[in-house]
This record gives C-alpha cells, sequence and structure tokens, in this order.
DNA sequence: AGCACGCCGACT
DNA sequence: GTCGGCGTGCTC
C-alpha cells in the first residue's frame, strides 16, 4: 500500500480507570504536529470529550472498530516526554493499575484540560415557528437568555432526568447547537503594571512642567506620579521605564497614593497600562546566593566515599547511613551542586512533613532561581508552573514530595531520597500505590542518574540490600558540630503503676525531668502516637462503647471540639456526657491521646506554655508552620504530638524528649512494627540536644526489657536488623519475599467473605497453598460500609517471574468480577504494601 | 470515572 | 398510568 494513503493512528491514555488503551484515527491536518505524549482532545464515550495523552503513533487500522478522530491537538511539544511515558508505564505495570490512573495521579489538575458541553440555540432561528412542549419551551428561554450555556448549569436549573434526551431532540430538528469547548485551566500569573507613556521620557524639562502644573490642579495624580518616578528610578536611566512599576504595589505600600489618580494618570495619556507574565515564586538575587557549607572532615570523608561508591565502584544507588544530626543535608548540597555544574538535573524527594520552609529557605540562599519546589500544599497553579519550568529549563533542581517523581525531567543525574524509610513515600489511596523510593529508583535508571537514599535508620530493605552489596554503602557516625547523640532511658510504666506512683500519664521520672527542663528554660518535646483525647469511651455500667456507623472501629474522642471521631472515615458526632446505652453518666476515656496529655500538662505544670502538634491542629494551610515558628521563638514550653515531631525539626533548645507509651508501637499487629518503632523512637529521640548539650530521652513503657527499646538506648541498629531479618526470613516476609496486599471489599459481609475464599481458592491452583495467607479479617472488618477481607500474596526473589505473578493475579481477580453475584465486588490491589 | 439505558416503587 | 430511583454496561 501506498505510504501517503496511509492513516495515521494514535493509541491514547484515557485518564480513567480503564485497563486498555483507545485507538484514534489522526486527522490529515493534525498528523504533522501530533507526537507521543502530547495532549488530544477526543470524544470519548456517549458525547463526552476528554483529554487524552498520546501513548504510540502507527499506522495499523483497528480491526473491529472505525477508530474516531482526533478532535484537537493541544500541545505543540508534549506534555510528556519519552522517559515519562516509559516510566509510567513501568508504574502501571509494576504496581497493578491501569495507565489512566498513573496519567491522573501525575498532571497537577491544572494541566487536564476541562472539557465542557455547551448549548446555544442556532442563530437566526425562529423559535414560534416551531411546536413545542412546556417543557422545551422553557428549556429554550433558558438558553434563550445565554450566549452559550453550560450543559452542567443547564441540569441544574432544570432538573429533569431526561434534559439529554430533550436536548438531543431539539438538536435533530436544528433548533439547538451542543458543542464542546476545551479551556486549559493553568493561567500564568499576570501583574499590571504601570510606566510614563514614551512622549515624557527622556526630558526632564518637559517632566517638570508636567508635574508643577499637577501640583496644583491635581495634587494626588501629582504625588502618585512624583511617587512612580521615585520608584522607577528612571532620573537615574530613562531606560528603567520600559519594566515600569507594579500598579498594585504603587498603591498598596503608600497609603496617600489613591488608585483612582493612577487611573486618572493613565487615561490622560501620562502613564500607559500593560501586562507582564510573572512567576508565582519569588525572585532571589543570583548574586546574593550563598556558597554551600563547609563540611566537616566527616562530612568531607563521606562525600568522598559517595562519589567513590557511584563512580569507582560503578553503584547506580548508595544508602548514605548517618546519624540523625550528623549534617546529611550539607553532603547533598555538595553533590546537588556539583551535578547542577555539569549541566544536568537534579531531584530532591523529601517526606511530606519534612518538606518545611526552614529547608527550603536555606536551598533556596543557595540555588535561587534554578530550584522549584513541589509541594502538595501548593495550588494547582503553582505545582503546573513547576511542571511547565522544568520543561522549559528554568529549573534544574527540584525539592519535592513523593509526587515530584512525575515531574517532566529529561536530564537527571542525582536523584537524592532523604528519610528514605519513611512511609509517606508510599501512596495509599488511590491508585497508583506507589512507593516514591522505589520509582525513584526506576527514574534513576531510566536517566542513567545516580540515586542516593538516605537515612539515620534505614529500612530494612534498603539496609539488606546495602548489604548484599548491591547498593553503595557510606555511614556517617559523628554528629555534627559537637553534638553528643542523647541519653536514652527508659521508664518502667507497670512499676510506677503498682506502686502507685504514676502523675496521670506520667512516671516519676518523666515528671521529675519535665520539672527540671522547665526550671532551666529549656524545651521539651512529648510525643504520643495518637491524636484525640482518648481512643474511645466506656461505659461503667453497661459496658458501651461508642462505634462508627460506617467501620467497625471505636470513636475517639476529641475533648476540645466536644466530638467523636472516626480516625478511618472522618464521620463525627457530638459527644454526650452520658451514655448512649443505658443513661448512666458513668463513661470513662480509656487511652490516651496527644488531647489528654495537653490537658495533663496543664494541670501537673500551669506555669508551662503547652501546645499540641497532630493532624487536628495543623489542618489549615499555615498552622503547621507557625507551630514551627512559635515553638523555634520559644514562646512554647512544650509542644506535645505525634510522628509529625519526629521529621527534621532541629530545635536548639530542646533538651528532654519524653514518649508517652512506646508500647503501643511496639505491640502494633504488623511484620514492620518493631522496624517502625525502633525509627520512630530513634527519630524522636534525635530531636533531643542539638549543638553543644547533652539531650535527654525518657521512653515510658510496660516492657522496659523490650530487645526493641534497649536496641533504641544503646544505639544498637545492627542487633536491631539482624534480629528482624532473621525473622522475616523465617516466616518470610520481606526482603526475603515480595509481598502482594489483595483486600476485598463489598457491601455485605457474606459476599465479601465468600468472594475472598473463592479468590484465594483460585490463586493457589497455580500459585500453590504456601505463597497465599488469608483470607484475614482485618482487625478493622468494616470501613465507610464495605466490609473487607485481606489476602496476602508472597513471592520468592528468585526462580519465579514476578510478571508472570501479577498477570494470572489480575486475571483472578477478572475473573472472580466477572462472576454475577460478585458484580459490585471491589478487589484492591497493593503491591509492595507497607 | 461518567453517562445513558433499563427495570421497579410512590405519586399526579 | 408516569416520574424518577439507581443498578450495570460501555467507552476506540
Amino acid at each position: 500500500m501506498n505510504k501517503h494513503t496511509q492513516h495515521l493512528y494514535a493509541d491514547v491514555i484515557i485518564p480513567l480507570p480503564l485497563p486498555q488503551l483507545y485507538t484514534y484515527q489522526v486527522p490529515e491536518e493534525h498528523a504533522r504536529n501530533v507526537q507521543a505524549g502530547c495532549r488530544v482532545v477526543v470524544s470519548f464515550g456517549k458525547q463526552k470529550t476528554i483529554t487524552a495523552i498520546v501513548q504510540r503513533l502507527h499506522h495499523q487500522a483497528p480491526e473491529h472498530y472505525r477508530a474516531k478522530p482526533i478532535l484537537e491537538v493541544l500541545d505543540d511539544t508534549p506534555t510528556l516526554n519519552d522517559l515519562q511515558l516509559s516510566l509510567f508505564a513501568w508504574m502501571a505495570d509494576y504496581y497493578m493499575c491501569t495507565p489512566g490512573e498513573v496519567i491522573q495521579a501525575a498532571l497537577p489538575s491544572a494541566l487536564k484540560i476541562n472539557t465542557q458541553s455547551f448549548i446555544s440555540l442556532v442563530p437566526g432561528i425562529d423559535i414560534e415557528a416551531h411546536t413545542l412542549s412546556e417543557e422545551e419551551r422553557r428549556i429554550v428561554a433558558l438558553i434563550q437568555k445565554h450566549e452559550a450555556l453550560q450543559y452542567e448549569e443547564l441540569s441544574r436549573k432544570v432538573r429533569n432526568s431526561r434534559l439529554y434526551g430533550l436536548l438531543k431532540q431539539l438538536q435533530d430538528r436544528g433548533l439547538i447547537d451542543i458543542f464542546e469547548k476545551t479551556k486549559e485551566r493553568y493561567t500564568p500569573k499576570r501583574q499590571r503594571k504601570v510606566r510614563l507613556a514614551a512622549q515624557w521620557l527622556h526630558d526632564k524639562n518637559a517632566l517638570n512642567e508636567l508635574l508643577s502644573s499637577l501640583e496644583k490642579q491635581a495634587p494626588q495624580q501629582w504625588y502618585a506620579l512624583l511617587k512612580y518616578i521615585e520608584a522607577s528610578g528612571i532620573l537615574r536611566d530613562w531606560t528603567r521605564n520600559e519594566s515600569g512599576v507594579e500598579k498594585k504595589s504603587l498603591y498598596a505600600t503608600d497609603a496617600r497614593i489613591k488608585e483612582a489618580a493612577i487611573q486618572a494618570l493613565i487615561k490622560k495619556g501620562i502613564f500607559e497600562e500593560f501586562e507582564v507574565e510573572v512567576s508565582r515564586f519569588a525572585a532571589v538575587d543570583a548574586d546574593k546566593l550563598l556558597p554551600p557549607p563547609t563540611l566537616s572532615p566527616a562530612q568531607e570523608k563521606a562525600l568522598q566515599q559517595i562519589v567513590k561508591a557511584f563512580f569507582e565502584e560503578k553503584k547506580d544507588i548508595a544508602l548514605l547511613h548517618g546519624v540523625t544530626g550528623s549534617g546529611k543535608t550539607e553532603i547533598y548540597i555538595h553533590l546537588i551542586q556539583q551535578a547542577l555544574e555539569s549541566g544536568s538535573q537534579v531531584l530532591y524527594l523529601l517526606p511530606e512533613i519534612a518538606l518545611t520552609t526552614q529547608i527550603v529557605q536555606r536551598l533556596r540562599k543557595i540555588f535561587g532561581d534554578k530550584m522549584g519546589v513541589y509541594h502538595s500544599r501548593f495550588s494547582d497553579n503553582e505545582r503546573a508552573e513547576v511542571w511547565r519550568g522544568v520543561q522549559s529549563g528554568r529549573f534544574s533542581f527540584v525539592v519535592g514530595v513523593r509526587s515530584a517523581v512525575f515531574l517532566p525531567f529529561d536530564n537527571l543525574s542525582l536523584i537524592i531520597v532523604d528519610e528514605e524509610h519513611e512511609a509517606s513515600y508510599k501512596q495509599h489511596e488511590p491508585a497508583p500505590r506507589y512507593h516514591a523510593r522505589d520509582v525513584a529508583m526506576m527514574l534513576g535508571k531510566l536517566h542513567y542518574a545516580k540515586v542516593l537514599l538516605g537515612s539515620a535508620t534505614p529500612a530494612l530493605e534498603t539496609y539488606y540490600h546495602a548489604q548484599q552489596g548491591r547498593y553503595g554503602y557510606i555511614a556517617l557516625q559523628e554528629r555534627y558540630g559537637n553534638a553528643q547523640l542523647p541519653q536514652v532511658h527508659i521508664s518502667d510504666l507497670r512499676t510506677a503503676q503498682k506502686k502507685n506512683r504514676l502523675q496521670y500519664s506520667f512516671t516519676p521520672e518523666l515528671y521529675e525531668a519535665i520539672r527540671k527542663r522547665l526550671e532551666a528554660q529549656e524545651q521539651v518535646i512529648l510525643f504520643q502516637n495518637r491524636r484525640g483525647y482518648s481512643p474511645y469511651l466506656y461505659c461503667e455500667d453497661c459496658g458501651w462503647i461508642p462505634k462508627c456507623r460506617f467501620c467497625n472501629v471505636s470513636l475517639t474522642y476529641h475533648m476540645h471540639e466536644r466530638a467523636l471521631r472516626c480516625h478511618y472515615c472522618g464521620h463525627h458526632q457530638g459527644a454526650k456526657g452520658t451514655c448512649q446505652a443505658c443513661g448512666s453518666t458513668r463513661v470513662r476515656n480509656v487511652g490516651i491521646g496527644t488531647e489528654k496529655i495537653e490537658d495533663e500538662l496543664k494541670l501537673l505544670f500551669p506555669e508551662a506554655r503547652v501546645a499540641r502538634m497532630d493532624l487536628d491542629t495543623t489542618r489549615g494551610k499555615e498552622a503547621y508552620q507557625k507551630l514551627i515558628d512559635r515553638f523555634e521563638a520559644h514562646d512554647i514550653d512544650i509542644l506535645v504530638g505525634t510522628q509529625m515531631l519526629t521529621k527534621g525539626l532541629d530545635f536548639e533548645k530542646v533538651t528532654l524528649v519524653g514518649v508517652i507509651d512506646a508500647d503501643q508501637l511496639l505491640y502494633f499487629p504488623d511484620f514492620r512494627a518493631h522496624e517502625r518503632a525502633y525509627q520512630l523512637l530513634t527519630q524522636v529521640s534525635g530531636r533531643a540536644g542539638r549543638k553543644d548539650s547533652k539531650g535527654e530521652v525518657i521512653i515510658q513503657s510496660r516492657h522496659p526489657e523490650h530487645p526493641v527499646l534497649l536496641d533504641v538506648q544503646q544505639q544498637t541498629y545492627e542487633q536491631l536488623v539482624t534480629r528482624e531479618l532473621q525473622e522475616r526470613q523465617k516466616y518470610n516476609y520481606p526482603p526475603f519475599v515480595r509481598l502482594i496486599g489483595l483486600q476485598v471489599k463489598h457491601s455485605k459481609e457474606e459476599v465479601a467473605h465468600a468472594a475472598a475464599h473463592d479468590l484465594v481458592e483460585q490463586l493457589q491452583k497455580q500459585l500453590g497453598k504456601a505463597r497465599i495467607l488469608g483470607p484475614d479479617i482485618p482487625l478493622v472488618d468494616r470501613v465507610k460500609n464495605y466490609y473487607l477481607r485481606n489476602i496476602l500474596v508472597k513471592i520468592e526473589r528468585q526462580g519465579i517471574h514476578l510478571g508472570s505473578v501479577k498477570k494470572y493475579i489480575a486475571h483472578c481477580i477478572q475473573q472472580l468480577t466477572l462472576q454475577k453475584d460478585y458484580r459490585r465486588l471491589l478487589v484492591v490491589v497493593d503491591v509492595d504494601p507497607a
């Protein structure tokens, strides 16, 4: 066949949870500029048009259907580059989700084009000439009022379930047009500026005359003009007029300048108004940038070792294992600087809570405007600007949270994953349930970039791979700047309780220590990994415990808002002082949350300034930062909080860290509980004592002899690792096997139960009994009105093909949900659950 | 995920 | 009888 008569086809990714790609025909006029990675507008399904991503272009006409045409090509340069397309395809495959789900997570929504249906009257039509029903008349009247009416708006006003059919009929009769409009939601920020009109330029005399005439006739305008001349500096240099002055800044900084006066000057033709595109991020003076910090000998040595691991030992991945406070960041800065100097890009990943303004400001002073920040607290437009900035080359360095792995890098040479062990790198809801550390490694592979993992308490998997020589390994045991590791005491809760010596939740040791630190005007951090006042209420007369209507969990009591909250679905209801079952007033709070600790402290130390930091007190956009600032300024003596406290906060005056209840961490039913407990306790301990003061840590526990606590106390990470690895090997857990978690969900418990059993049976047929665990009834077996059953698949690292196993699992799930009893069944697949 | 078609209860 | 509830099937 002649090549020129062949049609061009595009396989596109629809940003929805659909398993396949869809093939569209590329019209002649678009054939030249469409490329893989471009966003295109297509009509999909009934009427709807949506934005899709071109995955592949080819000439194979589909055999069993006629491909619809691509309606519009939105990009000249592809929004996704080839490396991203490969990465995203890998993610969909590895994490067993659809390509559309990856795209959905990757693109900032400002880059996802909204297409909306609009309805308008056909121009010049004579409505009266047509017979219309009353409803049709009503609809036409509504449309008539507008030039073009949005479908959603019309549907809101009409409230007729058959609206679409009615409109379709009207369209067929030639009365109305239904059409799609696309609108890009990303809008660059624009600034309105003013400058002196050309005729007054280069002529001081004319300008003086103008001023003196204004002074008498219009003093406000005279003043505004005077201030403009001053602010713009045009008298020193006329060319400064070109860039003008921001209109708002003229009247916002000086109350004597009236906006009206500026408007009048524009009207008179003295000022001219113009607009420029500006960044949403404040600019930094390039010549005010600081050099990278000087490294201590220990840091210098670590840096050399990293370079050696990467370039001499040819490791693509290295682990920097540095104790808390050893100054890993300074080392990163040097590596980043080196990578940037070679002209390539750098990605620096941090967990959500560690990406504070503290660290951003510090990096900003060194790297200036070439650094982009990608944070989930950013607005959509800001995120789109970072995306575009990476694409255009404006940002060669990005500090960001887990989703920054999606950014359009084309030339990475270094990726840093700081606090590599952090569980928040793993996305839980919705799909793709990816782990940013692991995605970063794949990203690094695609770019031939080096990946540096950093942690004081590496994830067991990571440490194991480093031990096995798969990753380079660099240890940094010395704390930066003379700081001593804190002294850890374990305080026996059980004996204290027995002897009746507890003061509320505090052992005498912890109480005494807090008192002393307060006296010495030092700061205290108290850690309790549970928000709310108490995890549940309990009626002493009838045993009633308030539970969530939608989930099988007790409701947590939040005293400050007098509410009972479900920490699984967010449901909340008012808390009454009495038992809802028997009316008794003898309702007891059981367990300890951060709120309760806060209240107890106020009773025990009435003169101390106490604040609380948890999800509830940091909901607002700036709330977290404000709390940190207040603590830093020593407006707070004692800060009580959840694990939020453990992340990279450096406060010099904190000399005591208390852990209220370590047992809750140690006895959490999860194979990672001990690892997590060690990490959390070590990280929170690291908050005590920086610089020259030696810190103290007191951990309260009912099991003071627990080996994990002793490891925390003696800083024997290797010992913990050895013990845990033995356990993991014995019971087949990572890193010795790979895990895939399956969660079966259904609104009826029997159905969820039966389906889970059927699925296990099916899986066992090919994979054998040993590889399939469950189904288990989870601790919380109902969430948001869905009954849950868990299945765990264990796959050895060798001798079995992971991809085939995943294919088989997907096949089993598909077969299962095809059965008519299991129609409304949901199966959530979580690869490498964390 | 939408969105339209289809089959059953509470109303004019 | 109809309106409208939501269950389910499809989307190149």
